[in-house]
DNA sequence: TTCGATTGTATAGAACAATAGACAAATACG
DNA sequence: CGTATTTGTCTATTGTTCTATACAATCGAA
């Protein structure tokens, strides 16, 4: 709502700090075009008033947007857009991470970052159809497009189908080719469980994020084409730059 | 991670108070029920130190949760968890609000806020695959699940297919229903675009949630039997209350 | 009843967030 | 060049959050 006069709703004393959420309503504006769609953002003094707050905290929200790469500001000029783009990443039956990003993004990698064998939780076990505590492998892996960092999922795959997994998905770099290597020529997403949380920790870290933001989660299931599961995997995606596309039309 | 001893990380000076930290991962924990699995949370002193803080700090977050309903606090027994389950709402071609949540509830109803007909956005003519300020019907809803608020809806119809269809969704409660008085007796969901995003003032004072909350934002379109759009709807979701629920087997 | 475990209340100081005002430094433009 | 505009830095003050310590109130069980 507004793009220009109206006063924006900040509320005081809620735990969180008015800079961080004058921070959540720019970037999102900026994200929606409705704030600095010329690339360039009104002044500091003009914001200020607009939120309702001193000069010095809508600084302190600026400063961590630039920081975050979203703006960037050059003294006695002005403050400017650095990156605005949404990457919509789909979710059907054929979802693979390359594939769908290809078109969206010059640059775009995968990184291995860890992996171990493992026994099986019971939500991985149930997940895999595997009895809980059978040996898998996990992969940690951080994905990322334009030098920036899209998405961080943790895979678990059946140790015993796959031993050394790990080995051919650091060869290859894509789960697609890993499986090839396996004689699996084709899988499918059997299902998407996806809700949204602050990010924690080790995101925070891993995604270059500032505490309070967003990572919608994705858990899925891919199978083989005979439906047995051969992949459980849990992804968080920045839920600033990332919207997962679901299309739901008959396959 | 952890159910027991290990010391959970909190981020200081990130401009969200450690006691708002802390209520978001204790709220996910309970959820995901590796907090409180037996009904009970460990002694305040026991969190206290399982997250480095002060007691009072610590007391903070479980007052913040036992205001939003997720715990109850017994002088001299203890801190127990009230409400645990996470609504699972599923996306598939027949989604509809209704059905999907039928299992998971007792009780469940569907407000209507204010409806207005007004000319399409760019956004929502493009949806519904009509010219830019079109006439279009737009109803807001509020949907409750156990006296809870869950989501809420903001929807656009062709005003000229469905002249007053706003008094229909009245009379019967019902998206479905609804369209049932125009002849339409079955529908699909076409595609649906999921993100997340900080709840904005509007959404905190509807759905009853305090600063810094979290919305899933999904946004769909429903089309008829033909394949015409006859609905584009913006939902948003508590996300500490719903997940989404993506099947992809074939259909 | 007595005791231990637990949540509830009070008070004071330290750390952080927000406001206020003033001025410096860089840029754009007449 | 001189001026207006804009971002960057500094200092001081006030209010909120977090810590630290102590003690009260309630409950359950010995």
């Amino acid at each position: 709502m507004s793009g220009q006069g109206p006063k924006q709703a900040v509320t005081r004393k809620s735990g969180v700090a008015l800079w961080r959420q004058i921070a959540d309503q720019i970037r999102q504006a900026v994200s929606a075009g409705t704030l600095g769609a010329d690339g360039r953002l009104p002044p500091e003094m003009v914001l200020s008033e607009r939120f309702g707050v001193n000069r010095h905290t809508l600084r302190s929200a600026i400063a961590a947007l630039v920081q975050e790469g979203v703006l960037r500001a050059e003294q006695g000029r002005g403050t400017f857009v650095e990156s605005r783009q949404k990457l919509s990443y789909p979710i059907s039956a054929r979802t693979r991470f390359s594939t769908g990003l290809r078109s969206q993004t010059r640059d775009r990698r995968s990184i291995l970052l860890a992996h171990a064998v493992e026994q099986a939780s019971q939500r991985v076990a149930e997940g895999l159809g595997l009895a809980e505590g059978a040996p898998v492998v996990r992969l940690e892996t951080l994905s990322e497009a334009d030098e920036r960092p899209v998405s961080r999922a943790t895979s678990w795959f059946d140790a015993e189908r796959f031993p050394g997994y790990a080995e051919a998905y650091a060869e290859t770099g894509s789960i697609t080719l890993g499986f090839q290597s396996y004689g699996i020529e084709d899988y499918f997403r059997k299902s998407t469980l996806v809700s949204a949380r602050h990010a924690d920790a080790a995101d925070l870290a891993d995604l270059k994020l500032s505490a309070g933001a967003i990572v919608l989660v994705a858990v899925a299931v891919n199978v083989d084409t005979q439906g047995l599961p051969i992949q459980y995997a849990e992804t968080r995606f920045v839920a600033d730059r990332v919207e997962l596309s679901v299309s739901t039309e008959a396959q």
